[in-house]
DNA sequence: CTGAAAGCGCTTACAG
DNA sequence: CTGAAAGCGCTTACAG
């Protein structure tokens, strides 16, 4: 069905390397010349093969993503940025999901070593180094978020969740906030656990007290689940800190059920700004991770590895800001405190 | 960096045809031979060449996916059906992205060629036949959403609106309303323009009274800027039908700012079912197009058209079905009429 | 059950 | 500026 370069060359009258040299622009050709290819070439509607382009030349014009799946709002702009950078500069991406699968974390890692890519961004937690030393032994450079210090072949990109977690809780206690509550996201999660630790200990520096610090698992069902265990419980703190915007959002659904008003009776804030925290209600505040942006950095990152001599990795960091939306407000009394709101929610 | 077949062969001392069929399980071997090279690829951490093996057999193991842009939130559960069910056949699956661009769209069609796809699912509405001929001269399998019927290597998924837009309108006629405006997409959209006249037909057909119908662009600044013109006339509907979620829940922030206060004063029912429309406030009442299942078809369609001698498309019908939340609910007052809304209004 | 050889469709020194 | 030829790393009839 589809033709061939040879094809081309003896429609053209020239040999294969010519039409292959104009196709890539790769040496100056006689305009004649030029003309006579590109002409076959239209009217053959030829296109050049790129698996066998790919064999010939040997190196690999393809990157690798792995994500954990694709139906987590976490990822689109992740996705987003990474491809961008990578079509700008003329690479391939091959996307693979993880689904939280451990078979799909082997048969991810061997595609993308047949697929000879040159390098590979995993951004997903479930991911670390002994499941990617396969990579590396086969010489494909690899960038993590959120890792261990860089190496040879691995780079890291650190997103410094402490600065937006220490804006949130200085935003809270400029409110008037005394008592907090933290849902953090999965114990299994290196991210989850670094975010978690990282809010405790601002909690505890700032004085605030802290009266429940519970794990959940980075879905919507989760946080609400988790609300109701708090709400449940004799004293209600004015504020909730949650792992990220999709527990945030359980969380909201399940004080709203509760008769908790936010932000009046309760504060609820959360982790990402994925792009629909500005659509809940109401609209929540949260630490941004510029996530467009973690994915353009993640390609270049592979990028500027794979030029450099050693392949020594490179650490990078990325800065996280606060949104301040109205999921956050005074809470109800300075003076009553949280035994107040108790008081209030009695009558 | 990495080995090659001939050195595997060389190392377990049998010729690289052999290597080939111990890994592609593709005839008998003596479980000695079997056993030896086996143990070479572990030691060696061998991996075939997937580009060499696609020029090599000639036949594709790819199938596109083109959608307009990955942050949109109708496509993630349409990727990992369709993705999904590629994978469970050993298939595997290029997504492109046109982002609305028009030279998007010419690269991607190029990409999709050069990577020797065996069939490609165009589910973005930007694309059409005159987009995609291109493809089928090449002999390559094309399934779209919403378009014509089938035609040789062209198949068609029919998203049967009407079904869930018919629910939709005896659900409000039920609960009392009898003022009705429509949000619709795009008008260069064809899927939009299919939703639109549905809506209005049917609007029509049950005798609601049709106060406007404006176009709009499938974002939510979109769905808020409409929203505010409504609000601006004499009469406010008591209901309105959205062309996607994405435009009903920037019409619930505007109606929202507007101090209109959903579903007591106005009803609001989206489509598509995007996986934020229930955590919407209120939840969103919206019209479920089953995505994953889109996906899934897609694949199908493509994998059974492939099949055929003839390579004859086939059409295909996907459902459609109304969720009732709560952003649905009687109009203010039977009685009263949308006149009598105003006069509340304005007291 | 296994091997030698041709071939998949390109690219790229090497000559000229 | 252009061509002949080797080679990229596999697969697959064809023999045996």
């Amino acid at each position: 069905m589809s033709h061939t370069m040879s094809e081309v060359a003896t429609r053209a009258g020239v040999s294969k390397a010519t039409v292959s040299r104009v196709l890539n622009r790769t040496h100056t050709i006689a305009p004649e010349t030029e003309r006579r290819v590109l002409e076959v070439v239209r009217q053959l509607k030829y296109h050049k093969n790129v698996h066998a382009r790919r064999l010939a030349t040997g190196r690999s014009d393809l990157f690798g993503l792995v994500i954990s799946e694709i139906i987590n709002p976490y990822f689109p702009e992740l996705i987003r940025g990474f491809q961008a950078e990578a079509w700008d500069r003329g690479f391939d991406v091959l996307l693979c999901n993880t689904e939280y699968n451990s078979q799909r974390r082997v048969s991810v890692i061997q595609k993308l070593i047949e697929g000879d890519v040159r390098g590979v961004a995993i951004m997903t937690a479930s991911l670390d180094r002994s499941g990617t030393s396969e990579l590396t032994a086969a010489g494909i450079g690899v960038v993590f978020c959120n890792l261990g210090p860089a190496e040879r072949l691995v780079s890291n990109i650190s997103i410094d969740y402490q600065r937006g977690i220490a804006q949130a809780i200085e935003h809270v206690v400029q409110l008037g906030h005394r008592h907090a509550a933290v849902i953090a996201g999965p114990e299994d999660n290196r991210t989850a656990v670094i975010i978690k630790q990282a809010l405790v200990a601002g909690l505890n520096e700032r004085k605030l007290i802290l009266s429940a610090v519970v794990n959940s698992n980075y879905r919507v069902d989760a946080g609400a689940s988790a609300v109701r265990a708090l709400v449940a419980a004799p004293e209600l703190p004015t504020v909730i800190f949650c792992g990220n915007d999709l527990i945030a959002m359980g969380a909201m659904n399940a004080l709203e059920e509760a008769g908790v008003r936010i932000p009046e009776d309760v504060s609820v804030i959360g982790i990402d700004d994925i792009s629909f925290a500005f659509l809940a209600r109401p609209p929540l505040t949260t630490i941004r991770v510029p996530r467009e942006r973690l994915g353009t950095i993640a390609f270049q990152a592979l990028d500027k590895m794979l030029q450099l001599k050693r392949r020594k990795g490179v650490d990078y960091y990325l800065e996280t800001d606060l949104v301040i939306r109205r999921s956050t407000a005074p809470p109800r009394s300075r003076e009553l405190g949280s035994a107040g709101l108790l008081l209030e929610r009695a009558r």
